[in-house]
DNA sequence: ACGCAAGATGACAATATTGTCATCTTGCGA
DNA sequence: TCGCAAGATGACAATATTGTCATCTTGCGT
């Protein structure tokens, strides 16, 4: 894990390294404000350990500025501005945590661990199965790097499957969700659009990633 | 926002019941561990606040409970235990974050926001401006309340103008992102999709939420 | 190996979506 | 205030999407 330690004295600049190095990150120090908010931008760290009084450019102004410039790099705010006030304002500015100097090394690790472990473990808006990938939020549908193109009713299925994967969903669990109705299983909806689906994702490709469970409905997975 | 609160402590348990309904949330209060778990586990709640000191089952075995069972409810510990082992306990154990008493409610108020901005807006899924929502991933659009229907290009339109509200964005930029082509402006047809989207979310309204900027392009927004 | 039920598939018609164009309105500078 | 350019709007035709149905295939129990 790449961490940014943004911190002026020099002191306490070396201890955070030196401990953090010693619990298996990857951590660059820098003091400058300016050149802070240049490298946190860089996208190449997992997180921040951001002081507040800095030169060049304040803590308050990175943060400021790394979140009106659309990042979402995790800060931790570590600071001797132990006002609630301060408190309040770091946290409502966008910071993940704020903790008071002097502070126990052993506290910012678990704090630190919390923010990075609560990075991962969200929802996420980027889906992939084998070769196929989809992106909720750009409706964008990959397989094998080449572009698909899926009408809504398409991708809303695909969706569904690959928040999934690895479930046999039935007919009706699918027209429920798909198509929000309670479901009169006189019609074939949903095998009509699997099988326009399958000529999209699968027929192009060795790899069948749709599989038919007789008698039950549909998995998407990949199969040797 | 519904959060639950478990604290045995009726004075604080009163005081934070109140403040935070002032706040826009829905507390409810349980001060038994074993209650606290069965709750916490019932999915209904975005949050939980708890204390460690608890009749039943202590605030540490509730944790545990919840975690081990796959629960990924974000929870904030709050007690009187200020020791660096408890912190880093609790925080290693899977809280969220943990903030010693007494507190100042508006930093409890600004951790649990932040706790919360964490949960849903990695890249926000969920957009709001005024009483327009939209869910980007369950594709869904209310306007006070009411579900709006709209086409797939309608949908990518309002979702970039909601993303970046507030902005005036040129018919060059929209026809980019929109329809992700270079733009020869020989033709009207950001014109007409924000006709279409108009008469659907804002002419069966008073408060109109898209605007022209004559000569620049078009804002999301809410004017007075 | 046979027969049948489950599933796959192709075709079709009803809708819905989209882009273009012609025409009407409106805001603003001269 | 007039005239014009920017923008709004209604209508239309070309496509695309969707659901249904009839028919073909396939897997599986006997």
């Amino acid at each position: 894990m790449r961490l940014l330690i943004v911190e002026d004295e020099a002191k306490t600049a070396a201890y955070l390294r030196k401990g953090l190095q010693e619990h298996g990150f990857l951590p660059d120090v820098v003091s400058d404000g300016r050149d802070a908010l240049q490298m946190a931008k860089s996208g190449t760290y997992d997180l921040a350990i951001l002081d507040i009084l800095l030169p060049g450019l304040d803590g308050w102004s990175v943060l400021r500025d790394l979140r009106s410039s659309g990042s979402l790099l995790p800060v931790l705010l570590l600071t001797a501005l132990d006002s609630i006030p301060d408190r309040v304002r770091g946290l409502e500015m966008g910071a993940d945590d704020y903790l008071v100097k002097p502070f126990a090394f052993s506290e910012l690790l678990a704090r630190i661990r919390t923010i990075l472990r609560r990075g991962s473990s969200r929802q996420p808006e980027e889906l992939s199965i084998g070769d196929l990938e989809m992106n909720l939020i750009r409706r964008k549908v990959l397989r094998a790097g080449q572009k698909l193109d899926l009408s809504p009713k398409e991708f809303a299925l695909l969706s569904l499957l690959m928040r999934r994967s690895g479930d046999v969903l039935s007919r009706t669990l699918i027209a429920e969700q798909v198509w929000d109705m309670n479901f009169d299983s006189d019609t074939n909806v949903v095998d009509v659009h699997i099988r326009r689906l399958r000529s999209k994702v699968d027929d192009p490709f060795e790899q069948k990633l749709i599989h038919t469970v007789r008698g039950a409905g549909y998995v998407l997975e990949v199969r040797p």
